[in-house]
DNA sequence: ATTCGGACCTGAAAGC
DNA sequence: TGCTTTCAGGTCCGAA
């Protein structure tokens, strides 16, 4: 579900509820949810503050006052949504966090149960995952040194998240879409400012979709149950044989890694590796 | 060294 | 009304 307009929401919606909130207990109903061997590490969160909540590419960190933190990742049906304790528990709820005070509770549910938790040293927490840099803070001249030498196919590559971080399929070919360029072309083609386009694609969308507070496709929601609107936006994805917004040609869909590729055949153009001398 | 399919799960929607 | 197939905001692993 989450790439990272919609975890970066989640995070900002944790932020404000509950930073510096005092854990008073826990329930894990689904033992597998934790990455830990020994899910007894979960007990050193009772009675701790939470000092601060973080978003790294598409995983959320939540750190505690003694130096632990919990790593989320939401996968595909991931979500953290905030209930009135007493409400009942559904079947996809798999873990809950009750803090000191308070009368809503945050629960995590996951219907795919794709998604993880992992509780580590706060100084830990990112070693053991290889992350890309982040899309928005990357300046444009990091941006491009990161293709040098690369040759994979431009959608694998910004799917990547060793690569860079954060981008998952609906932001991949909605960026695409924005800078005018085909999927499927190899990296190392692409001119100088072909890559600027690319680099302003990718931070005007996750900026616009980061305003409508993420895409609602079929499970997204924020901690507050409420949905994004950057759905309403889409120019290519899940829009197959469509018209193009631009030009009006028809949306095409295209499997690239297994996964759904949309782009308009006239806009963005794929570049031929022979070069053809009339 | 890359790329591919399958695996991990469940449920909604489409096809027959 | 079924029953079957396909598909899904992600990533990991092992085999070609």
């Amino acid at each position: 579900m989450p790439e990272l307009p919609e975890v970066e929401t989640i995070v900002q919606n944790l932020s404000s509820k509950i930073r510096g909130a005092e854990v008073s207990s826990f329930r894990l109903f689904f033992p597998g949810l934790i990455r830990n061997k020994k899910k007894k590490i979960l007990e050193k969160l009772r009675g701790r503050k939470i000092i601060n909540i973080r978003r790294r590419g598409k995983l959320i960190l939540i750190d505690f006052d003694n130096d632990l933190t919990l790593l989320v990742h939401l996968k595909m049906t991931g979500q953290f949504v905030f209930y009135p304790s007493h409400e009942s528990v559904d079947k996809h709820t798999h873990f809950i966090l009750s803090f000191k005070g308070q009368k809503q509770e945050v629960r995590f549910r996951d219907v795919r149960k794709f998604g993880f938790i992992q509780c580590l040293l706060t100084s830990e927490a990112l070693k053991l995952i290889n992350l890309g840099p982040e899309p928005l803070e990357i300046s444009f001249s990091s941006f491009q040194n990161l293709f040098k030498g690369r040759q994979a196919c431009l959608k694998s590559l910004i799917l990547n998240q060793n690569f860079i971080a954060g981008i998952g399929n609906i932001y991949a070919n909605e960026i695409l879409f924005e800078a005018k360029l085909h999927p499927i072309n190899s990296v190392s083609l692409l001119k100088e400012e072909e890559l600027k386009r690319l680099w302003k694609a990718m931070r005007l969308v996750l900026k616009r979709a980061l305003k409508h507070r993420g895409s609602s496709i079929r499970d997204f929601k924020d901690a507050e149950g409420r949905v994004g609107s950057f759905q309403n936006f889409h120019q290519v994805y899940g829009k197959e044989s469509l018209p193009c917004p631009h030009c009006g040609a028809r949306i095409e869909r295209l499997r690239i890694g297994g996964r759904s590729s949309f782009f308009c055949p006239q806009c963005q153009r794929e570049k031929s590796k022979i070069l053809i001398e009339p």
